[in-house]
DNA sequence: ACCAACATACCGATTGGTCGGTTCCGGCCG
DNA sequence: CGGCCGGAACCGACCAATCGGTATGTTGGT
């Protein structure tokens, strides 16, 4: 996220002073997904934040309606990306079993690269207007049945216990996830890879017939 | 704090009028768990909170020293009720296995009871202090490493697999747990009971070797 | 000339917290 | 027994500060 900041600001064409080229809104949502994750939405006044990203308040406001408006367009950017990746695994080839394992391993792996969003995706949801709660738990939903359908996939073919709700697993799982937010720190010895590996092999022995 | 609920309660004897005649930190306490989980603490103003509670500033602010004050409490009482149960479970006699399904279920029961506090937990820790979130943490970390204690125990005994370290275990299974208050809601047909059974099955099901 | 893209100064509303006062109650003295 | 007293419990008007948002102005490209 960050490095994608510096990508932009050296391929931009137009060299005007010193950094920081990347198109206002971009900067704007880096920024506040910072921010956000650090301080919280409350704590993080649109001064400091505007102050941050570099631009000022009328740019901001001329671009979102409200800061509010600036936190729905975190969390659609994080819904967007985690169910473009899902469905991408979901419809590869290949067993079912190494196909969750590879979708659930790599949830954990773009979670722990974006920590700040999902942070703030667990933690913020309440600061958000009742009805744009509803679009995020719907689009939520949405994923999370996605991911029920390939559990079901292997209950149905036998490789998979049933006498566990699909649903229940699911829950369990992306709980732990978004657990990562609270515990994983990038200091530990142990990478976004190792964990989701881990992870992903105590799912399937969860599922694990007999 | 604790010793003004002491005087509160000693004075109380007196049944004033019809009913809330609890003790006013303990009235507090009640109407900030329920407002903190229902609209975050940075949406519920100390005006709103005290007339919940029935009380007036003054009589708060005679209490706490300050709204985070007031949240600390909350979080205090959660933690001390959690490592308290656990402890139980532990130290009680028979198998490692069955110890710790009756910990591991008993936790989501208790999760499940008392939904707000929980809410609360892992939703607003960035409003408290440097200070008191790490005295949380550490709190917190207590109880994990209770939690990794009893897995350990059944590793050395050979009935747990050994190939998953003890910490990505508990790691995972507490978030599974957290995230019951993102998407339990009682109107469900499942209860606490039923959901502490599974989530046990499963975490079982993850450590059995082989 | 016109419009998008900004910049800046400013405002009304709200909030956490304070502070001087009042009530109530148990204990102590005469 | 009764009057007094000290402090804990509690009241509620008030404040200083902050914050999200806006209104108006300016610029640069087409």
């Amino acid at each position: 996220m960050a490095d994608t900041a510096a990508a932009a600001d050296a391929a931009d064409t137009r060299s005007d002073g010193a950094e920081n080229s990347a198109p206002v809104p971009e900067r704007l949502l880096t920024a506040a997904t910072r921010l956000f994750a650090e301080r919280g939405v409350e704590r993080t006044s649109v001064q400091e934040l505007v102050d941050t990203a570099g631009v000022t308040k009328g740019a901001m406001y001329h671009y979102f309606a409200s800061k509010e408006d600036l936190l729905f367009a975190v969390y659609q950017r994080v819904l967007a990306m985690q169910m473009r990746r899902l469905e991408e695994r979901a419809q590869a080839g290949g067993p079912v079993r190494e196909r969750l394992h590879e979708a659930a391993a790599d949830v954990v792996r773009t979670t722990v690269e974006n920590l700040d969003d999902m942070v703030i995706y667990f933690r913020s949801l309440h600061m958000l207007s009742p009805e744009r709660q509803s679009e995020v738990r719907g689009e939520r939903r949405q994923y999370h049945e996605r991911f029920c359908e390939l559990i079901e996939e292997g209950q149905r073919q036998g490789v998979f216990r049933t006498d566990v709700p699909s649903d229940i697993v699911a829950n369990q799982y992306f709980g732990a996830v978004h657990h990562l937010g609270m515990w994983y720190r990038s200091a530990g010895e142990l990478g976004g890879a190792d964990i989701g590996g881990y992870f992903a092999d105590l799912l399937l022995s969860e599922l694990r017939p007999g």
